[in-house]
DNA sequence: ACAACAATGCAACACTGTTGCAAAATTTAT
DNA sequence: ATAAATTTTGCAACAGTGTTGCATTGTTGT
């Protein structure tokens, strides 16, 4: 577990320290979506805020993790699949944000239809963020 | 123009006041989205931040305004069409964001399609975010 | 015009996110 | 293995965003 995650930081050039090597894991330890907020209460007062907003936006910039459009202000982050962080990333992504109990899904296997849109409007990237009931609440 | 707002405001029991009308028009004359920072900006000093806050979330409520989820963590609102103020709400919104000028358009008539979603997951609404040109940059 | 009610402004507060800089850790080269 | 170069971290300070309570003001219905 942990030769994988060391495996993805060197993957993308980045120094290999405890704090990343964390917040790593707990992407990949979620089933869903987290935002910052999860992080530093999963986090304790193990590290400052200050890194993991930067640590966040370095994963960002690697294209290892990615953010997803929300209703609310509230801005969460999820692990980009392989196809993502190898470069090919696909422009599409599909979300699923449960009312019952919050959780956010990302669904990379999903596809998503293209739209017609009006003249004069070119589209470049598509996200859909359906939301409902998940698997596990219904 | 001022009885439109007046009517609006009346369909949905909420008193006449100074703030809502100008915060209705600012809608009214808008082509797209607007972000609460916008509105703060158009205003000046004219109204507290707070009643701004509450006029907006009032708005939402009476399902006079939509937010729109956006991959930044800007919350933007956007004036309901008529099948939305008038309760038999679609709960189906394409939103285009012009990643040039930053405009949010609300693009009512396109149709969403549904997708297929994994087993046990039941969607109720259905949010597209498209981003790339739009007709004005291109 | 008056009473009942609703909306506003103000102050205070919590949360979110950013920046600069010195200290600590990691990487690279010797 | 050690030292130099580079990167990352923690701290402090700050700006922006959004919320709540309460007294004051404005709006509505009689």
């Amino acid at each position: 577990m942990n030769e994988r995650i060391v495996d993805l930081l060197k993957k993308n050039h980045l120094s290999i320290t405890e704090s990343r090597k964390k917040i790593l894991s707990h992407f990949l330890d979620a089933n869903g979506a987290l935002a910052h907020a999860d992080i530093e209460h999963k986090s304790g007062t193990e590290f400052d805020r200050v890194t993991i907003y930067r640590t966040l936006q370095t994963f960002v910039e690697k294209g290892m993790i990615h953010t997803i459009p929300t209703t609310d202000n509230s801005v969460r982050y999820a692990l980009c699949k392989d196809e993502c962080s190898a470069g090919h990333h696909h422009d599409d992504h599909v979300h699923f944000m449960c009312d019952e109990c919050g959780t956010t899904y990302c669904l990379d296997h999903v596809i998503v239809p293209q739209v017609a849109l009006p003249e004069g409007f070119k589209a470049i990237r598509n996200d859909l963020v359906v939301s409902g009931i998940c698997n596990k609440c219904s």
